[in-house]
DNA sequence: AATGGCTGTAATTTCAATGGTTACATTAGA
DNA sequence: TCTAATGTAACCATTGAAATTACAGCCATT
């Protein structure tokens, strides 16, 4: 399995807002247009943005802002936001292991805090990375293409 | 989205048939039970395990014998074995950004690095996990019970 | 060499999540 | 009021996970 594309195109919405805010109106159409997707997509997780409080959004008029500054939003603020992993658990562990086995019974105990020391070290990561990092990296990029 | 139950499954296997070796025979329909779900599921497992070089499995009259010592088994070599996410990428990227557009063109240029680099974080920590970690662990719970 | 118990695997089903799409109500500035 | 946005419900197609049935293949034991 995979984590979903909803975190990517979320980075790719941030990138856009930043890199066009001044030039263009940048709409969920516009949005969709460089992501190669569906307005409604993009609504969506721009809504689930707004809940987690990383933006404010515009109705009629349109337009995105951010809360706070570029350097105070991680990839994990985003990747939380979406909901990128069910429960907040990475691992899905099966369902019902049989209880009247000496294993069985154990099992959950034996590997939960080393599932979650293996989840923890991908979100520390995570945490790395901010939007600041997204806007240095592609004012590079674009640079380099002229 | 969750890294697959197929994962959890496996490393309960390897406990089981640590654990069970020398009192039971221990075949996927004794394996089905103490993990409940289905021997079918169970064998399948196996099979990614075997192709793997992770395990021999003697046909006809059953039987799971690990390859290697416990100690050079780590959760990323099962990880791996069972495929637990797909093409071997964490994250799923947007299909097909705009290439006509600035950002869209550059946008993997812009963050595969950083995502390959969250998924190294992980799967590095798999990796100081091993078989031998789960016969301790397991030993130490099953003393406490009595 | 026949049997019984096990593995290997194909085929099918159910279920949930993702991603896409249409449609329309709501909002707010011009 | 008109226009251009967002918000959201409803629906669909596709995919993958997990479960299940069925049966062929294998092999130690008798």
């Amino acid at each position: 399995m995979q984590i979903s594309s909803r975190f990517t195109i979320a980075l790719h919405i941030f990138t856009c807002v930043d890199v066009f805010k001044d030039e263009y109106k940048v709409t969920s159409d516009f949005l969709a247009g460089s992501i190669n997707t569906n307005p409604v997509i993009i609504r969506k997780i721009l809504t689930q943005l707004k809940k987690a409080g990383l933006v404010n959004i515009a109705r009629g008029t349109g337009g995105i802002e951010l809360t706070r500054d570029l350097s105070e939003i991680t990839f994990y603020d985003v990747y939380e936001a979406i909901g990128a992993v069910e429960n907040g658990d990475l691992f899905h562990f099966h369902e019902s292991p049989n209880p009247e086995c000496p294993v069985g019974k154990n099992i959950h105990a034996l590997l939960d805090d080393k599932l979650k020391a293996i989840q923890n070290a991908m979100e520390d990561e995570l945490r790395k990375y901010t939007l600041l990092d997204l806007r240095g990296g592609m004012t590079e990029l674009l640079a380099k293409e002229n």
